[in-house]
RNA sequence: GGCGACGUGGCCAAGUGGUAAGGCAGUGGACUGCAAAUCCACCAUUCACCAGUUCGACUCUGGUCGUCGCCUCCA
């Protein structure tokens, strides 16, 4: 039974979805403006973990991830400036080509990093008249007012605000440095529309005059036209519970008299130094970086080893760890090779047996991937060890099986001989039974040179008994 | 100041009221022409510190110290 942590109660709690076997997921997806650093990998890689082990449970998750292209500002004082018409200017691009070259940016980091496509990814400013027609739901429901061409929520009409991230009342005020618009009537209350000044590119005509939507409304329109007034999942990094969800709660149930979200859920940050990993601090590795020099699949179980509701303090050393761990992972599925179904031993079937049930185990306790791995590296030496004596050819067919089910399918860890094409493939054969020939023959020095050389191209030798070796591409 | 999280071996990291998973690194052995890979064995009398509850706590309670996050935009 999965059980996952629902930040809303503080505790782990059973899921079951509003109206099973079908799952809405929505997840806070970017800011286009640019590109992906870790932390937005440990956020993106942990819930497509969660999606991908919902559906290994046989749910039909709908899996919403918003692309936010307008209306993210800068600043607090909401007269700041949108980060993507900040970023247009300095790039001399129109918004919309940096919102298209960093969504572009984003999709290829996370496809390269293993996770699965979100089902929809609405942009904001696609969904314009949505938002209008929610902010005018608020006004009429009394719970928005305008004031000029700004409309704001009313905080003090939703007593609820607050109580995702336990701030009740207005004692959090001090000593915060809340810059307070001339024209709230509260310094709680948020924009839901703001106007647009005259050198704002970004504007949209709506009933309160030309203008763009606030940050947290878009989260609220699309989750909700795409998967009603009541979620199961909504996901998104620790530093957005407050203010960002706090506030889709507030706007959405204000305006359903539903509950909007029946589990929230928060990853926590990736650290450097042991200090959050951001923009603002200029400490972040960009992804298209890292994958410079190391595998993504490096980085993705790098991002696994720890729980998502752990913080991740970035290190080399532990990328390394994460590096020799996938090798190992990847040595022993091509050992087990490619190998017809057909009667396995019992040896093997309650091997597998066994640590499927200790995968799901930790995988149901709140998505344990630390756990779960630890059950897959288990069943790695179990395997090694049977490998080490004959086995019959439908036992590693058993084996592989669960190494692709378990560690490619829910984990997403693709563990295939890393990208590399049939012609070299048929290289890399070439080489081998060039070495086992020259290893055969008692030609050690040229044996030796040819290994020397192949591990500076980037590439490893395996030897086995009787003059076979074996040549890999490196990770 | 308010709210919250965390402190486990050299590094990373799970976990439980009943006596410390796993990975990396390291050591010894097997295998090998030598290596690598793989296997076997070893590697925390101890879970920040101090009290308390308990037959028993690392796990519960209180306190101390330390680190971090949010309260501004941030995955």
């Amino acid at each position: 039974m999965l059980s996952l942590y629902n930040t809303k109660t503080r505790q782990k709690q059973e899921f079951t979805p509003l109206d099973p076997p079908f799952v809405g997921m929505y997840v806070c997806g970017p800011t286009v403006y640019g590109h992906s650093h870790l932390g937005h990998g440990k956020s993106y890689v942990s819930f497509d973990v969660l999606l991908r082990y919902l559906r290994y449970l046989d749910y039909k998750v709908r899996y919403v991830q918003n692309i936010t292209d307008v209306g993210h500002l800068t600043d607090n004082a909401d007269s700041g400036v949108d980060k993507l018409q900040k970023q247009a200017k300095l790039e001399k691009l129109e918004p919309m080509e940096i919102a298209e070259k960093y969504t572009a940016s984003y999709f290829h980091d996370m496809d390269i990093l293993g996770n699965l496509r979100p089902d929809i990814s609405p942009r904001a400013s696609g969904h314009i008249p949505e938002q209008i027609e929610l902010v005018k739901t608020l006004i009429e429901k009394g719970y928005a007012y305008q004031a000029g061409g700004n409309v704001y929520f009313d905080v003090s009409s939703f007593p609820d605000y607050g109580k995702l991230s336990g701030r009740i009342g207005d004692d959090q005020r001090s000593g915060t440095r809340v810059c307070i618009a001339d024209d709230k009537r509260d310094p709680r209350d948020f924009a839901l529309w703001l106007e647009a000044g005259q050198d704002h590119i970004l504007g949209w005509k709506s009933p309160w005059g030309r203008g763009y939507p606030g940050w947290h409304l878009e989260c609220s329109a699309m989750a909700m036209r795409y998967l009603g007034e009541t979620i199961d999942i909504h996901g998104g990094g620790l530093d957005n519970s407050f203010p960002h969800h706090e506030c889709e709660i507030a706007q959405s149930t204000a305006a359903t008299g539903k509950e909007f979200v029946r589990f929230w859920m928060h990853n926590n940050m990736v650290t450097v130094d042991g200090r959050k990993m951001g923009k603002s601090l200029g400490n972040f590795t960009l992804l298209r970086d890292l994958f410079q020099r190391w595998d993504p699949m490096v980085v993705r179980l790098y991002i696994l080893r720890s729980h998502y509701r752990s913080p991740l303090d970035f290190s080399d050393e532990g990328l390394a760890g994460a590096r020799s761990g996938l090798e190992r992972l990847m040595s022993l599925r091509s050992r087990l090779g490619d190998h017809e179904a057909g009667a396995s031993s019992q040896a093997a079937t309650e091997l597998v047996e066994k640590t499927e049930q200790e995968f799901k185990k930790f995988m149901d306790d709140d998505l344990n991937t630390p756990g779960a791995l630890a059950a897959i590296f288990d069943f790695v030496r179990a395997c090694n060890t049977l490998l080490e004596a004959k086995i019959k050819d439908a036992d590693k067919h058993l084996m592989a099986a669960l190494m692709d089910s378990l560690v490619t399918d829910v984990l997403g860890i693709e563990l295939a001989s890393g990208g590399s094409s049939g012609s070299s493939e048929d290289l890399c054969r070439i080489l081998g039974e060039l070495r086992g020939y020259l290893r055969k023959n008692k030609l050690f020095a040229e044996a030796d040179k040819l290994r020397d050389d192949l591990s500076e191209a980037g590439f490893s030798v395996r030897d086995f008994p009787g003059g076979v070796s074996e040549v890999t591409p490196d990770i």
